[in-house]
DNA sequence: GTCTATAGCTAGATAGAC
DNA sequence: GTCTATCTAGCTATAGAC
């Protein structure tokens, strides 16, 4: 078996990058595949679905990393509260870039992933809304406020994201994520 | 002159309501043409600058949306602050038809739409933020509270929509206008 | 003002050499 | 596993009839 140019978790990411800046209409085939230093059909070799397995993988990856940076992490029962939001607060800032980045959810939602990848997509912000209120009522909020902040939280991300994007200026994402901190720790 | 097949302003409805829902790249002049009942060709006898020219447009027609529907209404400072709020909070919940559709903004903020429009758009937010900041001063709000509300309402704004678009849901975007209204009534 | 026809290109996808 | 070459379908855009 010959060696691969690039590993698949470098591919990988270096996808995402154009996939979240591009959207899924946005990115063709041939620009994911100079991403990686391959040619277009070195990438039917490796995702034989085209371009639709190919996104699938990477919102696969995507998933695992919010899963593991965050909602594991939220939801450790056996560590305190204080520390699993300030760990997560930071993974959040790393993935998001400290604001630069965009979320792969907003650029796949658009009609075309929306159809493809809406059912994963939805279910990972249910999941961001049940690590974040689990939190809320580990740290001592009453349930109907835990599940308000969990909410608040995401919502307040993704605004603050789209802003940042079109501001081209990563301080509303910055000062929304300090908003969050100190929601949850302000009692 | 032959008579036109449809109005300017119905086809410019049209065609806001495909862009809003696919993006630039997702939305093709066959797509466009047809939500107007006419054929591509057509479209080049009233957009001759081609796909770029139509879209920003359809953007205008969106600015102008905004700023009468929204900004000027926040900033009629002969009216009764409480009464421009509720009039505008009405017209944003229109705007967005109450949580189910996009805002043209995020649509077209991926980055072929980024490069082409992002001024535009920067402007319309920056626009936003002072609308807002300008009612939360008329009342009574100090400026740095008035300014962290305005900055607010558009990042709500922008979060609920992605959200309420992902889980196809309006909830969230009802949920947070009201939430807006509150904080600015509350006193 | 709208249409048919078509140019020129790029998209996603496949076949087969190395 | 990666590549060159190629297919087909779709894209943006243009020319010219009515």
């Amino acid at each position: 078996m010959r060696p691969q140019k690039i590993t698949e978790e470098l591919l990988t990411q270096r996808m995402l990058e154009i996939l979240r800046s591009r959207g899924y209409d946005g990115s063709s085939l041939q620009d994911l595949a100079v991403a990686g230093d391959l040619k277009k059909a070195s990438l039917y070799h490796r995702y034989p679905g085209g371009k639709q397995n190919l996104v699938q993988s990477v919102l696969d990856h995507y998933t695992s990393l919010l899963e593991e940076k965050v909602f594991k992490i939220l939801m450790a029962k056996k560590k305190k509260p204080k520390k699993r939001l300030n760990s997560a607060i930071g993974n959040i800032m790393d993935l998001y870039q400290q604001g630069s980045a965009n979320c792969l959810h907003r650029a796949l939602s658009m009609e075309t992933g929306k159809n493809l990848f809406g059912d994963q997509i939805r279910q990972n912000c249910q999941h961001w809304i049940d690590a974040f209120e689990t939190l809320g009522k580990d740290l001592g909020f009453k349930k109907k406020k835990a599940r308000h902040l969990a909410k608040e939280s995401l919502i307040k991300i993704q605004g603050a994201l789209v802003l940042s994007n079109i501001v081209n200026d990563a301080t509303p994402f910055k000062e929304v994520v300090e908003e969050i901190q100190s929601s949850y720790l302000d009692k």
